[in-house]
DNA sequence: ATTATACTTGCATCATGGTGCAAATACGCA
DNA sequence: TGCGTATTTGCACCATGATGCAAGTATAAT
């Protein structure tokens, strides 16, 4: 298949190669919020999260927000407090889908995890 | 767990969350070339991908190389030409690997895939 | 009502990076 | 050697977004 191909061939692939999502994600700052949030386990208030790093909290609310905005953290409100918690379920989701759409798209050889049994790109 | 002992808790997350891996793939346009060389399934020139999308054929190349770069895609020179092919099994390990260190983390409410068996953080 | 707490927003600043054009480089071929 | 093809690099331009400070908003407590 030429690229060219390859651009019109709707795979899952394409709808699940979300730059949005991934944009998230390229930010050290953001990601190491998350990072506390995912290890932390529970939802967080923004005061909470901020003292994983040495930003100032409104750099800390904007991240959170973005982070919701991509769909990563769940915001709640209770009272003046906005806690965040982490969509476990819904990030690994995304994950594994995404590995999986990739792995089908492999030629058999590469396909690894399932001992070549993976088709090729139609 | 607070968040500030989240932080310093070093679970396998934290080296698994790579800003610059995810940064390589929040471009539209990059994300774009390596969805076409991903449902491609082969290695492909750099002229050749151009073909995916309206860009100069100089934003391609520095695009290929930042998927290089950021370990997503492999790039072999052959006489002029140069073909890059993407790390189908670095690439699928990479996310599943992150979802299972994010799933570990999750309290057992939120762990679907494994039927709550996932231990919460400790 | 006043005050304190928790968070958000406006604004200015600055750095990063995506883009296209043109020139340069690398390589194969006659 | 000289030419054509494939790709890269230098440069200028522009858009986006990360950051901190200060002011604003919302809610709870006294």
């Amino acid at each position: 298949m030429s690229p060219r191909q390859a651009t019109a061939c709707c795979r899952p692939v394409d709808g699940l190669l979300d730059p949005a999502f991934f944009k998230a994600l390229g930010d050290p700052t953001r990601v190491k919020l998350l990072a506390c949030l995912i290890k932390c386990g529970r939802a967080c208030g923004v005061g909470e999260v901020a003292e994983c790093c040495s930003v100032d909290l409104s750099v800390v609310s904007r991240h959170l927000q973005a982070l919701a905005r991509a769909g990563l953290v769940q915001p709640t409100r209770s009272g003046r407090q906005v806690s965040y918690q982490v969509r476990y379920a819904d990030l690994c989701g995304t994950l594994r889908g995404l590995a999986d759409a990739v792995e089908d798209c492999a030629p058999a050889a590469d396909a690894a995890c399932c001992g070549g049994a993976c088709r090729a790109c139609r």
